[in-house]
DNA sequence: TTCTACCTACCAACATGTAAGTAATTTAGT
DNA sequence: ACTAAATTACTTACATGTTGGTAGGTAGAA
């Protein structure tokens, strides 16, 4: 290992970046913010990403969504097999991560992208992250777990309703946030005619 | 009235700054942007909003959460006496408009404002329109129209995945978005046991 | 000597904000 | 009623700072 690890130093440029980025969007962060945050100097991260800032938030949004869907997918693994489980390892997930803010996503921040590498961004999102919760109900529906529904809609519901406790002051409700997500899983899971027992054979 | 409308301007200057700031947010629009979709010049802006970009953005989130809440007060009572046609009208109204993007803007817009400003905007839109739909809830439910819930959460989540559709693109789902709300309003209602029959009486 | 991983210094574009000027209208004084 | 002063609603021009991006240099490792 040399004295910098060159490897590495391209991962923090992404980290800084995914952090300030998420917290403050595209227009808002600029590569001096992101290059000081870690000892660099802004002209340094052309050298890593040489397609600019662009590029860089590319990259990214990119990664974040990646780890969002495994991380997406391990917890509702861990969750265990009943579909409320995997809903609550879901949620515990995405509050624990900074909020995707699919709308700023969707309406401002892809705007800055060329238009196909916005398209494959958000092909990804549904890919790997709507994808999963939605094959998550459908299996539990198609088992008999819960009644009729529709599991995409469902899915992207779930999805914004949980995102939106990110933007609940915990002091004013006085619960913490995976409380009120798991709160708002079982009235929707009580209104698809959510049905528990059946799970134990096997 | 004189040639050119003076009170008049003032509130187009107001129109184009919210329709811009709500489509990119507050660091991506410029005072150009909004003064050019108007044909006038920057310098203009000033003359109206001496307190600069600052002033202009707190006045038209103030008009903005306003004009939300007298709009969703509206559509809840044009919905009628039952809490569905209450949360449908609801839905209808906050669809028909341009995202309100209640992340971005906790976490985003307002830190460009003084603190106590964004704190007396963020309370506005507890005070005018979490709290209208929290009272509706209990009503309900003090009414026996819905069994046990949190009224306070329960809001909140119908707002933010009401919002949430915003970002779905229609095309994709092949529905509109206002019956896509209907339906994940009706689940919702199923799983705080809404009971349609009560109302009739009186 | 060459390559890596940076840094310093710079540039053009564009941001907010200010200063000063101006045409058109209101108002006030006689 | 007629003129002068003031006000309104802007404009052009500019000061100042930041931005993304580029050019060229450099310390150390290979």
């Amino acid at each position: 290992m040399s004295p910098v690890d060159p490897v590495d130093a391209r991962g923090r440029v992404l980290d800084s970046a995914e952090l300030l980025f998420a917290g403050k969007g595209f227009d808002s962060v600029t590569l001096r913010d992101i290059a000081s945050a870690i000892g660099l100097t802004h002209a340094a991260l052309y050298y890593h990403f040489p397609g600019g800032k662009e590029e860089l938030f590319a990259e990214v949004m990119e990664r974040n969504i990646r780890r969002h869907g495994a991380g997406l997918a391990a917890a509702m693994l861990a969750g265990g097999p009943s579909l409320r489980g995997k809903l609550r390892g879901a949620a515990a997930w995405l509050l624990s991560q900074p909020p995707m803010d699919l709308i700023r996503m969707a309406e401002t921040d892809l705007k800055a992208l060329p238009p196909e590498a916005a398209r494959r961004l958000m092909d990804l999102v549904y890919e790997l992250i709507l994808r999963k919760l939605q094959s998550e109900i459908e299996a539990a529906r198609a088992s008999g777990e819960v009644g009729a529904c529709d599991p995409g809609l469902l899915a992207g519901g779930l999805l914004g309703l949980v995102e939106s406790l990110h933007s609940v002051p915990v002091a004013i409700v006085g619960r913490d946030r995976y409380a009120m997500g798991c709160e708002l899983i079982d009235v929707i899971l009580k209104g698809i005619d959510y049905r528990e027992e059946h799970h134990a054979g096997s």
